[in-house]
DNA sequence: CTGTTAGCGCATTCAA
DNA sequence: TTGAATGCGCTAACAG
């Protein structure tokens, strides 16, 4: 007759407060660690909480929930076209973030500037609910970062991680694994003759760039030691700057047999192949698939993309921040950023 | 002073319901295409929801739901280690699926027969309210598929498509792009010179190998035509028969540069190699990353995998089923299941 | 420090 | 064929 009993039903936040022999209200406070509850109720709650498996309803939590959580993204200024792809893609959640009830702000920051970074990240103060930053590893930086956590804001790092700070979670790819991924691609696609290889990076002051380069090093050193790897070129993820420093290369190296470019401006480094007549027989791998790399790809010009999605990153980001706020489990699986390798075949 | 008229608030059931003057009930009897209502109210009730921009609240949709959506997964039978990922992911959502107040079930059914497959697919007919299905294009299976869709049941075919019949949606890779994505990887990995590449498939009666198979040869012919490619060898997915036929290409033709392994089985073909001292020297490409798969790619048995992403599957089958059930639109981006490509390098 | 109460937006009886 | 009423599980405002 009982049907309380016998049934397999998921525990309310209501069977728990009676199991604790509390009011709802005050399990609620528990749950979601509002002051105001002495510790030997907390303890009451929590216990009950573990006893009969309790686990929020997400729905309901959303419906009943006024206030809308705030997220701000702070991504780099200026003309990147990886960059922009993140910026259309928090545009593009919009409806579903109002589902979840999130809303959001992009704000364009020159990343490459420490101090500024900082003191946009400290500006959210209070402000936000999450920021997401796309940043420089700097100790302004982390500092800034380490106070934001601290007055309660979940901070996620995105594409360039700064580990030693205390952000709780970072959404991209393994860099040193990207960097090591380029070269075993650019290592067998050169083949077995020994040749010259160029790596031109945006800055090696940017850790995703320091860290692709070590990566690349490491594999060409060890599995590639026919192919000589010459001193990183910085063109500061420009096209333009690009561009110049590739001709200078195919005209220095007659036996360039290939480019990893590490960073942003590839298509400066295109052109200088075009221009030499050496598109095609110059392997040129890159990274992040965009309108232009996708060009290359199809064209012959690039060899592959490594690529990071971006559309999954801001869901990604979203999905963590969201898991924060309600001290849910993350899928680790599903937030796993892959390093992607597009070749012309398997373009999206 | 009336917040109603000047805010930007969402509008909801209700607000569409006194918007076409009829009452919440009827408003959502129209809205969830329930009978009992006049055709002329029918379309007062979707001009609102239309002039109005309404859309459900997910959330509370999913709170104020009784009954639990089944979900039905039809998967082959056998040892077939991808397949067993498969059914893990399902197991690995299943808390999700609660949220979303989904409950579901996987059967093991013999998808090689398809009078079988048929009846287990027809089986469902009125059980449960989405089968998602990976199995083998056939008019049987066809037919079943639409009877199933015909009766109101969302059908979802996973892995191997049956494009010809009234299935809602496909969730797996573009099979003639992987197959021209290994054309690519084996071509350039083998270089230059003249060789002969063989293919192993499990069954060219299966669709997604036999569309595999296709974009292979279409690539080497183009592409890569100082490559011969030998007639296809069937294995029936399975090891043991995989190893065999390995060894007779081995001794019969010793300029055998590489292997591409269509399906399933690919422990067989490794052993073969490795016994035969030729693991290193034959490029072998195959698909699905596996335990075993990811390690004979770590000791550099096997050059890559391309790989369709299991979880993403699984969890993308179960969104499309939500959202026809909302009819809600889906995320193309987020459900395109990619071709991924696994080196040593990039392993997850 | 703790309890009571009123919805959130929709699905779902039960009446009419 | 339609409408009124109830409650899902939780958050939040208000009392004590």
């Amino acid at each position: 007759m009982d049907r309380k009993s016998s049934t397999k039903e998921r525990a309310t936040l209501e069977d728990v407060a009676q199991a604790a022999q509390v009011s709802l209200a005050t399990a609620d406070r528990v749950l979601n660690k509002r002051p105001g509850v002495r510790a030997a109720t907390v303890a009451r709650v929590n216990d009950a909480v573990r006893r009969l498996g309790y686990r929020p309803d997400p729905s309901a939590a959303k419906l009943a929930r006024a206030r809308l959580r705030r997220v701000v993204f702070l991504l780099p200024a200026g003309a990147n076209r990886f960059v922009g792809m993140l910026g259309e893609q928090v545009e593009a959640n919009l409806e579903w973030m109002r589902d979840q009830r999130v809303g959001s702000t992009v704000l364009a920051v020159n990343v490459f500037n420490p101090a500024e970074l900082a003191k946009a990240l400290l500006a959210q103060a209070g402000q936000c609910d999450a920021v997401v930053v796309m940043g420089m590893d700097h100790p302004l930086v982390r500092s800034a970062i380490d106070q934001l956590t601290q007055a309660g804001t979940v901070v996620i790092t995105l594409v360039s991680d700064v580990p030693s700070s205390t952000r709780q979670h970072y959404v991209g790819i393994d860099n040193t694994a990207a960097g090591r991924t380029a070269a075993t691609l650019v290592g067998r696609f050169v083949g077995r003759h020994s040749a010259k290889v160029a790596v031109i990076v945006g800055s090696l002051a940017l850790r995703d760039h320091a860290e692709r380069y070590f990566g690349f090093n490491q594999v060409m050193a060890q599995e590639h030691p026919h192919l000589s790897v010459l001193a990183p070129l910085e063109g500061q993820d420009d096209a333009v700057q690009n561009e110049a420093l590739t001709r200078q290369l195919l005209a220095a190296h007659p036996d360039l047999a290939a480019i990893y470019s590490v960073g942003a401006g590839n298509p400066g480094i295109s052109s200088a192949l075009c221009a030499a007549g050496r598109a095609h027989d110059t392997v040129f791998v890159g990274h992040e698939l965009t309108p232009a790399s996708r060009a290359d790809l199809l064209n012959g010009t690039m060899d592959a993309v490594i690529n990071q999605d971006a559309g999954h990153e801001i869901r990604s980001a979203l999905r963590v921040a969201l898991a924060q706020w309600s001290q849910e489990p993350v899928n680790a699986d599903q937030e796993r950023i892959r390093i992607d390798i597009y070749l012309k075949d398997n373009l999206p």
